[in-house]
DNA sequence: CTGAAAGCGCTAACAT
DNA sequence: ATGTTAGCGCTTTCAG
């Protein structure tokens, strides 16, 4: 409430006078010094973070914009996020889009209103307009996708591999002489989707198995389209010896199908997720892990260089998944 | 990059004129309105934000304020937070504290700075000074958890009655005719653990169930501690016929503990847990829902009802949490 | 209908 | 060592 002026006037000095001993900085009396603090004390002074930012063009907050708010995922994400930015008195401004494009340009036109400094940006809605918008928002932006690289685009990326994530399940059940491997996938309209059935084929061409269209089932992330898809696999002349599944939750819902209808895992029937959840951990699923906390903490940092640092070269990383594997897909 | 005095130059107006074309507000010929409006948009402006806060005072943010990033249950609770807030284009200010005194210190500090226009602040550490700082905010502030109310404190409240959680998962036992309960607890060093015990101290008194100071064991709402205390149950010479433990977590120890000796959960031993996490949900645990959602979207609610309306009396909301039972708790 | 001017609160260059 | 002044960019009141 009360502002340098206020404490000027009842100290008897000038404003400038008064920001001198508040700051440190230039040269001010001892005398006058301990007036001014203890008056600020007093009054119950305390800088306005509004009239600082204008002055400076320093928010010291930086966008976090999320498809979805309700996925662990992502919350993991932003552990690594908020871990850097401590490090440097910045703190995340929560930026729920639902995946709306809507949304995320005005996240995008917010950040170009000065909301926050610069922006971590997850998306999957990569169109020219949004590539456009975040090109126009004049601040630095990371994204956490890979993307389709355009010639003028001026921001980072850093993002995990999920093709070679799929692929590294496949081989891995190759490794172990199977090449019956089933694979449910998420929708095809995504580029996620798209992504992960690549890596479904190309491991599949690398040691030249075949691909059978009766094994290659669509779901949507969600675990009742697991669900689905399982029993469709079950009811089949010839079942897989093995199973792929694009995400855990529609590997729990697999799951679930086989405890039902008694096909014994991994004996019977082996599986690996892609997330590494809790649960997938709780219930012995073997998984892939995303890394999604170094991806923040990655994302975080090239964001950080560039509020802080001068301009540089745009730098793109690309992380390698790991698997974990658990009782799910072992070899009995 | 470009503002409002750019602009009335190139336009040949002075900035008034621009700002009332812009805002819409104020009289301005049609004229002059599209040649402006034009000229925005070609130069790429957009207002700033830290000139609108400095003038009017409002951030359009709230400082969410949480002891531990590494907790689905607080994620949870932002979810309902930040749906409020969404609708009035607001955004959520995620400032972690680690449950560390100084870093809530800070928060409540940047609030004064006008860093956001309120806060929602999840803390166990109701000191004097915490307390006092959050009156001296001179910004509303909304408590989630319950806590020693003073005369002067001008914050609202919402929260959970912890207590009741925890009598109504021992009623449910005694419900059953089952009177040998044992508790699972966390710290009682800290309020809620504290909060918990009580729960299950006046549960067993209603019934006149006398305590039994072996099936009473102390954790630290980690699935270790879970571990550790269910061995030391499984050890005794007489075993209870049901447990009550404060959190999901340690309940989920006390299950593989189970599953590794052989106790049969229910027949053996019936189990409820706290929080119902997805977890919980997964592999059947019964647990306490502790309605985090609901939490978030009040807190905010109060919150957005004080800073958008005027002053009026402090509220303080309890929540009831809810049983939701589970194969784990059930009569066989 | 339009423009000049003051003010939000802080900062920093410059003058005294 | 201290004070004056201008400026950050927008809003709003008051003249014209």
């Amino acid at each position: 409430m009360a502002s340098i002026y206020e404490i000027a006037r009842q100290a008897g000095v000038s404003p400038s006078t008064v920001a001198r001993a508040l700051s440190g900085r230039g040269y001010c009396s001892e005398e006058k010094r301990k007036k001014i603090l203890h008056l600020a004390q007093k009054m119950g002074y305390s800088p306005s973070h509004a009239a600082r930012t204008l002055k400076s063009h320093i928010t010291s907050k930086v966008l976090f914009c999320i498809p979805d708010i309700y996925n662990p995922f992502y919350f993991r994400m932003i552990r690594g996020v908020s871990e850097v930015l401590e490090g440097h008195d910045y703190l995340p401004l929560l930026c729920p889009t639902k995946g709306e494009m809507a949304l995320e340009l005005r996240m995008l036109q917010n950040l170009r209103e000065g909301w926050g400094d610069g922006m971590v940006f997850v998306s999957f809605n990569f169109t020219p307009d949004n590539i456009a918008a975040v090109n126009a928002a004049q601040r630095p932006v990371v994204l956490t996708n890979n993307y389709p690289e355009g010639p003028d685009d001026r921001f980072d990326a850093v993002y995990i591999d999920t093709v070679e994530g799929i692929a590294m399940s496949c081989r891995h059940f190759i490794a172990q002489g199977i090449r019956d491997i089933g694979y449910i996938g998420g929708s095809s309209a995504a580029q996620t989707g798209q992504e992960r059935l690549a890596g479904y084929s190309q491991a599949l061409r690398e040691a030249s198995i075949p691909m059978t269209a009766d094994w290659i089932l669509d779901g949507d992330f969600s675990t009742a389209s697991g669900e689905t898809a399982m029993r469709r696999l079950a009811a089949l002349p010839k079942r897989p010896e093995a199973l792929v599944v694009a995400n855990d939750l529609m590997a729990i819902g697999a799951l679930k199908v086989c405890r039902e209808l008694h096909i014994r895992v991994p004996e019977d029937l082996k599986i690996i997720g892609m997330d590494d959840s809790d649960s997938a951990q709780l219930i012995g699923l073997s998984s892939v892990r995303m890394r999604e906390d170094e991806i923040g903490r990655l994302a975080a940092e090239l964001l950080m260089d560039r509020i802080l640092g001068g301009p540089r070269p745009r730098r793109t990383l690309r992380l390698q998944p790991e698997l974990s594997l658990r009782a799910s897909s072992e070899k009995i």
